[in-house]
DNA sequence: ATGTAC
């Protein structure tokens, strides 16, 4: 019998593993998911959830997203909040792609001056943002450069002219997270990082125009400035070899002190440290540093692809209208305090294909967005929709501050470049304009390989952790 | 996600 028949229904949306159902599990597994996307649960990645709950120190609950599926030991749409001072931290539960994350660029331009643009400002964008998996830079960094952009994040990019100081305002944390120490990333990790800063990588990374098509919540939308049929850019990268780097080196680190520390694990892909620990803090410190590279990727490749589009239609940065709505992070592991059993409990809140979505009034959501909450943004697979959300109270009673990332696999690589074959790629994408160096990554990221994003976001929506406010389609798309 | 297997 597997763990899913196991699986206790509590509401709508809501399902719970309890706790003790394997061996040694601490704390429930917590799923939010509507009949539809539980048909698409897969076993393993209810698994992997279980086995995170039998990790020291893991408080309150596991909680999965409606966009979950399996990931390296901890699954995608993952939640994890571990005791600061008897809890672990877990490499494998934040990911590979520290810091993956969005930014959302708005713009004064109307959808209908420039679609009829798309192809020639989508050309462009090929030329001017490196995309691909190796894809290289053209800024070159020395040692002590990278030393500036792991501490500074975000803020490095705009002191060498990529956006304005205005951006740092709204960025999770600031774009630049404190506790980052350059010091504790190998010679392997700068290495790979000199060359990559302000590239977009491969796989599910994009950067996009796209319209507003829908406003669901017109007051807060009035309050965030957009409106149908504004034109908006899109990012969605991550730390590219640098935070892959970090995650390689600290999971060696991780299972080479498992006797020391009498870490029992029910997975070698869980292999983590007490975080109280020099080899955790190592971890937490390496991870902030590939944190803020990754801040610092996403300020310049929005940077350039507003100005790409800005160029190609030939004017001023005044009648762009640049404003960034917001940039968060949906692989990453923060400090937090949160309420559990009527406490208020440090924790380190490990999120892996989930975003942070914080209420209205929480200090750390910017102050132009106090009253509507923080902006939260689920990127759609190409050519499907977008959203953006704002945080919910619920969040921090159901998920430890915390929402869905986006739409989630279905379909294998290899299994979408074969429906590719067999159907054509025209009539799978589309009027959709996407431009990349090869056709590979088009074939994989299709549609129809991913999760439907608007159930997923319903989800979400109807439990109260965030609302929905606008639905965002894509005019054009540079993949890697 | 990723110098797509060290």
């Amino acid at each position: 019998m597997g763990l899913k028949e196991k699986l206790i229904r509590k509401g709508k949306y809501i399902w719970e593993l309890p706790k003790e159902t394997i061996e040694g599990q601490r704390v429930p597994v917590i799923l939010y998911l509507s009949d539809a996307l539980f048909e698409l649960l897969e076993e393993d990645a209810l698994r992997q959830a279980a086995n995170a709950a039998t990790l020291p120190g893991v408080e309150k609950a596991i909680y999965v997203m409606p966009d979950v599926h399996v990931g390296y030991g901890f699954p995608v749409g993952g939640v994890m909040a571990t005791n600061t001072e008897t809890g672990i931290i877990s490499p494998g539960s934040i990911g590979y792609d520290i810091n993956c994350g969005v930014r959302l660029i708005a713009t004064n331009l109307k959808a209908v001056d420039v679609a009829p643009r798309i192809k020639e400002i989508m050309n462009n964008m090929l030329k001017n943002v490196p995309a691909g998996v190796g894809s290289t830079s053209e800024i070159k960094l020395s040692k002590s450069q990278m030393k500036e952009v792991l501490v500074k994040g975000a803020g490095w990019a705009v002191e060498h002219g990529f956006g304005f100081p205005e951006d740092l305002q709204h960025i999770e944390g600031f774009g630049a997270l404190p506790n980052a120490d350059p010091e504790k990333a190998s010679h392997e990790a700068y290495e790979r990082g000199s060359d990559e800063l302000g590239t977009v990588g491969s796989g599910n990374h994009f950067v996009e125009v796209q319209a507003v098509e829908q406003i669901y919540e017109p007051e807060i939308a009035e309050k965030l400035g957009i409106w149908e049929g504004q034109v908006m850019v899109m990012v969605h990268s991550g730390s590219r070899g640098f935070g892959h780097q970090v995650c390689t080196d600290y999971l060696r680190v991780a299972l080479k002190v498992r006797d020391k520390y009498k870490i029992k694990l029910p997975d070698p892909q869980l292999a983590c440290m007490p975080f109280n620990s020099p080899e955790g803090q190592a971890y937490f410190k390496a991870m902030n540093a590939a944190a803020n590279y990754a801040f610092a990727n996403r300020q310049i490749l929005g940077f350039k692809a507003a100005n790409t589009v800005r160029k190609t239609l030939g004017i001023s940065w005044e009648e762009f209208g640049y404003r960034l709505i917001y940039d968060h992070a949906h692989n990453i592991g923060k400090v937090e305090k949160h309420e559990v059993d009527g406490k208020k409990v440090e924790v380190i809140v490990h999120r892996k294909g989930a975003t942070r979505a914080f209420p209205p009034y929480n200090p750390e959501v910017p102050p132009a967005y106090r009253e509507v909450g923080q902006p939260v943004i689920i990127p759609g697979d190409m050519g499907r929709a977008s959203f953006l959300l704002v945080g919910q109270t619920n969040s921090m009673k159901m998920s430890f501050g915390t929402a869905c990332h986006g739409a989630g696999r279905v379909m294998s690589r290899r299994q979408a470049k074969k429906y590719v074959k067999e159907v054509g790629l025209e009539k799978v994408i589309g009027n959709l304009v996407v431009v990349a160096r090869g056709k590979g990554t088009i074939m994989e990221e299709i549609p129809q390989a991913y999760k439907d994003v608007t159930e997923v976001v319903r989800v979400i929506d109807e439990l109260g952790i965030a609302k929905a406010v606008a639905r965002l389609k894509p005019l054009g798309t540079l993949k890697g």
